[in-house]
DNA sequence: CGACGACTTGACGTGTTTCAAACGAGGTGG
DNA sequence: CCACCTCGTTTGAAACACGTCAAGTCGTCG
């Protein structure tokens, strides 16, 4: 549940944001730049596990950027099956929309840091710098593309399958490519993979007793056999 | 399969579009002003029943709106289960990509009729009018709301729910608001809920049974309680 | 040490898939 | 005009993967 809400009392230092920060050399990336920038104009704020970033449905006033912890993004149906529709990790810009409303919701799923900046400063500028423009374009055109295969994932795919496609996609953020520390929850994997935390967990030592992965402790993965898992990626 | 390829013998008769034709008054919709002035620049091609529009991993270099018929996109896992990501009836806006290349194959459904745009030709202009860089982002976030709920229908919902989800989902384009005319078949709608031919069909028949709908005919389905359908919709 | 939360494991039930066959509409040819 | 083929759809019966319910284990913190 919710322990504070720091948006309504976010400084509002973002006034003093320098517009020329945006206008450095283009990246191929077509984020970067943009990363980069964010710091220049909003406030880090600090979020315990499980605290709201934003509500579904809320005014969409802030982008958000995670500079430490993890965050978790979802949806919930009125019976309280939950979907989750993206984990954050540092680096990571989440909240971004075009239109006026989150149509998520965004919890920190451990203590977490987060840069909140206003939404309002990024679409003025961008109506100067085209680059800028392009940068919210790209950023949510790759949002797409994460719930694109997230899609392809939830369509028809196995335990097995699903749960090879998560680590895959978890060790291929963390530099560190073949040991993951996970900071979420079996539930949260479960919700996000559309099965039941039972299924993850028994899916898991199924992996581990297959020889594709260890664990050396719940939350801590090590890929060992990267191409059984891709084969499972299909 | 492919029947024709006409990307690729496209007239280019896009340069003579007129600039100021994004200028319009501003709709409240954002895509409207976009989907108005494209007419002008491009070329309607006809597409045969299954052509192949474009296909995944091909340079995006033409956006697309439906004039006629039904489009369907999709992906395709290598053992050859297919996900639908979206069904674009006339007036439908596909195929744009923030990216280089197409993410996902698009096939004409049934005999259609596409207009063809350059991309190269919007994205320059959108470099000089705001208000056009806007209409291709928000066209994109459109497409990722739509995604996203397609993400939750196939988290985890029950045949009967998917099925509600995916009538009422066209019931709420077709103007006609309990009569839908299905342009694509049971594998096209079993690809795109997640679910197999055998069980849409059952699935529709229980509908029916339960007075929920009516079907005239195999592709013709009469919302007769949308009250129960959108229960089911969860 | 005890208690709590997160995770794992087991046994059983069930909704969906799978495999198989029948049905129906549309089209062609005799 | 009817026989016949084809393709999409429907229906049936059996198998299976995952969900559900319940108990047990592990690690952490007070």
């Amino acid at each position: 549940m919710p322990v504070q809400t720091p948006i309504a009392s976010l400084p509002s230092k973002t006034a003093t944001a320098k517009p020329t920060a945006t206008a450095r050399a283009k990246q191929p990336n077509g984020q970067e730049g943009l990363a980069e920038s964010l710091g220049l104009m909003g406030a880090v704020m600090p979020y315990p596990r499980n605290a709201e970033i934003f509500g579904e449905g809320e005014p969409a006033d802030y982008l958000y950027k995670v500079v430490g912890g993890a965050v978790r993004t979802y949806k919930l149906l009125d019976d309280g099956r939950r979907q989750i529709g993206g984990f954050y990790l540092p680096g990571d810009i989440f909240g971004l929309e075009a239109g006026a409303d989150h149509r998520f919701t965004a919890e920190a799923i451990s203590d977490s840091m987060v840069l909140v900046v206003k939404r309002s400063t990024l679409v003025a500028l961008a109506a100067r710098q085209v680059d800028l423009a392009r940068d919210l374009w790209t950023l949510t055109a790759r949002e797409l593309a994460h719930v694109q295969n997230l899609m392809l994932t939830l369509g028809r795919k196995t335990a097995q399958e699903r749960v090879a496609s998560f680590l895959l996609e978890m060790a291929s953020r963390n530099s560190n490519c073949d040991a993951v520390e996970l900071p979420m929850s079996r539930q949260d994997i479960a919700d996000y993979l559309g099965l039941t935390i039972e299924t993850v967990s028994r899916t898991l030592t199924q992996l581990e007793n297959s020889a594709a992965i260890s664990l050396p402790s719940s939350r801590r993965v090590i890929l060992r056999n990267m191409a059984a898992l891709r084969k499972l990626n299909a």
